[in-house]
DNA sequence: TGACAATTACTGCCATGGCAACTAATATTC
DNA sequence: GAATATTAGTTGCCATGGCAGTAATTGTCA
């Protein structure tokens, strides 16, 4: 496990971060998880009221509040909301109680469930991308347009990585499983 | 709600997001959120073995292990792990009934509970540093060291303003309730 | 057509984490 | 010194989310 395939994992070779001398406050990784943190208080801070959705709970409502289409799947929306369909299923169970979506029964196929805003779940939709726009742009508060653009460049660039670094991983785990099968 | 006070949240006048044409794919939230879930699949992948402990888990063993002292109370690990008190007391049943930390009660305060890493905890502590520090390199890949360190500056510069943002929303609480006693 | 495979939504089990109430112990104050 | 306040840790309650297993339904293929 500490060593490495000779060429797979640094074939760029810079080395930014050591483990002799790793500062947890330099790290990228906690600094992202601080900042959506403080993303999600400052979110919920303003838009939640008692009996309304949390935070959670708004992306499904936008997602399903910009599908122009008169209904979605419990599957549909648990893709577009990157969650586990049990996780979508129990956080419909809380929307649903809360009078914000209903459950209708496909007639075509039996197996689906499609999902409809009510008028109230709508209002609420309506309000969450002023929301976002409003807490990101504050975020953002002294950056010029040309570093907004050079951030999400290198936010897409690491992300391209996780995902090369995940298809490497699959394809070693691959590996592994034929070889001690 | 939709109107602002007059020069307390736009002082510098960049807009980067609009409600009208909000996409997510340019949030640069959503891609802090989808990179740290990758962070953390990458580092479970390759560090969590049946009754090892979890990637959660490993942030209070690592702190555990550099802290030099004797011994850390709960209320300080949960101070330097960012997270509540009861999570923490929570998080702490697992690993000790992993048998990778020690509660110790203090003789000098006796509503202190000191905690200690095992033999067992210390080894697995060890390899933090390391799998944390490979991770983020990978995913740092192809950034030149000048890049890197722009884009921690950008991430720094974002966290100082959320925490202007939640300073002035407690101030905004704070005048609210007051108003309304 | 009838066995088998795939899909859909749901459920159980678990880990995680915030918030608030509670207990025990210590500190403060009158 | 006794009443009160504060602090430390725990616990209950809830929302969240991954993973695996299940029942119902639909699709596939011999």
């Amino acid at each position: 496990m500490p060593q490495d395939t000779p060429s797979a994992d640094r074939s760029v070779g810079q080395t930014f971060y050591r483990p002799d001398n790793y500062s947890a406050d330099e790290s990228i990784g906690l600094m992202m998880r601080r900042i959506i943190t403080a993303v999600g208080q400052a979110v919920e801070a303003e838009l939640v009221e008692p009996g309304g959705p949390t935070y959670p709970q708004w992306i499904p409502l936008h997602k399903l509040h910009m599908h122009t289409g008169p209904s979605t799947t419990v599957a549909e929306l648990a893709r577009v909301c990157e969650l586990d369909t049990g996780a979508m299923t129990r956080l419909l169970d809380r929307l649903e109680a809360k009078g914000l979506v209903r459950r209708v029964r496909s007639v075509a196929d039996r197996r689906v469930v499609h999902i409809e805003l009510t008028d109230e779940g709508a209002e609420h939709a309506k309000r969450v991308p002023h929301v976002l726009c409003r807490v990101q742009n504050e975020f953002l508060a002294g950056f010029e347009e040309a570093e907004w653009k050079q951030l999400k460049a290198y936010l897409r660039r690491i992300l391209n990585n996780s995902i090369d670094a995940s298809a490497r991983a699959a394809a070693r785990k691959e590996k592994d499983d034929s070889a001690s099968s």
